[in-house]
DNA sequence: TTATTTTCAGATAAAATAGTCTTAAATATG
DNA sequence: CATATTTAAGACTATTTTATCTGAAAATAA
């Protein structure tokens, strides 16, 4: 059961990593973030150039340059970053890959899956960055 | 988002093709299996042997043999299926898949994650191949 | 026995995912 | 301007997952 691919994992971190440093809109060296995760710098500069081709971060090139929050973490859902990175289909996955499903009748497992499923999906909508930076902070919980 | 891996989705739909024959103990060819469900032979043979080993089914070699379940349907537990398949830890998966984890404090997305991933597993572990089965012809549900 | 049918076992191939490396482009500074 | 620094872009490699193929082993039937 893989609910989210390694790279959007990275990804979540990384940008919560960003989230946690809360300066008001300098960038950050991408270096910094994969050594502070312990990530393959490279493989993490992909992930984040995705990122920010999708408008959740910025970038900037050169000495001083780096990446930081397009916008206030608390309006960036997390639902963004999985959309960018696992593709916008990611929820619509199912559980026994019938051909063409969705609009016969269902799979036995249908209906187990569909509400689990959806429940998911809602609760990556209604969280935020900020949301879950301060389940950080509070609850003494890890990035790395 | 994956549930479960395709070999695992196939398998369960060829397990579950066998329920709906409810033949007793007669073995049927995994050729007719495959070919009902539109699967590869020679992978959906890979995959039912996987589920001998485990006793899931019984195999038979030669005419007249071929593969059935090992027990009555109302004894065999999807989540047996998929340990065999995906492996004793498909549900220990995590979400932000840090080094090391369980152990320690927890990451942000765990609260969010782990009551789901519980809820999701126990209801393979209380669902039989019969209730499935039994859903399958009361609701008209399809295999393919 | 001999031929046929079927699963078993393992090698191989193709596709998807994950990760690495190299070079180019942009920026800052002296 | 020249040079150092940093992200951008894309080719390349590695690993995992999915799927195919081939021949052996077991069971049956003629
Ligand atoms: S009925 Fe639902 S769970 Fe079943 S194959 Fe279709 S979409 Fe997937
Ligand atoms: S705390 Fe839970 S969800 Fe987070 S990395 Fe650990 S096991 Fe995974």
């Amino acid at each position: 059961m893989k609910l989210l691919s390694k790279t959007c994992m990275y990804g979540i971190r990384a940008v919560l990593y960003l989230t946690s440093l809360e300066q008001e809109k300098s960038y950050v060296h991408i270096r910094q973030i994969s050594e502070h995760l312990h990530l393959s710098f490279h493989f993490l500069t992909k992930i984040l150039q995705n990122l920010a081709a999708h408008n959740i971060i910025d970038s900037y090139r050169g000495p001083n340059g780096g990446v930081s929050l397009a916008r206030p973490a608390r309006k960036i859902k997390v639902i963004e970053l999985i959309n960018a990175i696992d593709g916008k289909d990611s929820f619509r996955g199912c559980i026994l890959a019938l051909p063409g499903c969705g609009e016969g009748t269902p799979c036995p497992l249908h209906a187990y899956w569909g509400e689990t499923r959806d429940r998911i999906k809602s609760a990556f909508e209604n969280t935020t960055l900020a949301k879950l930076e301060k389940q950080i902070t509070e609850g003494g919980l890890r990035l790395i």
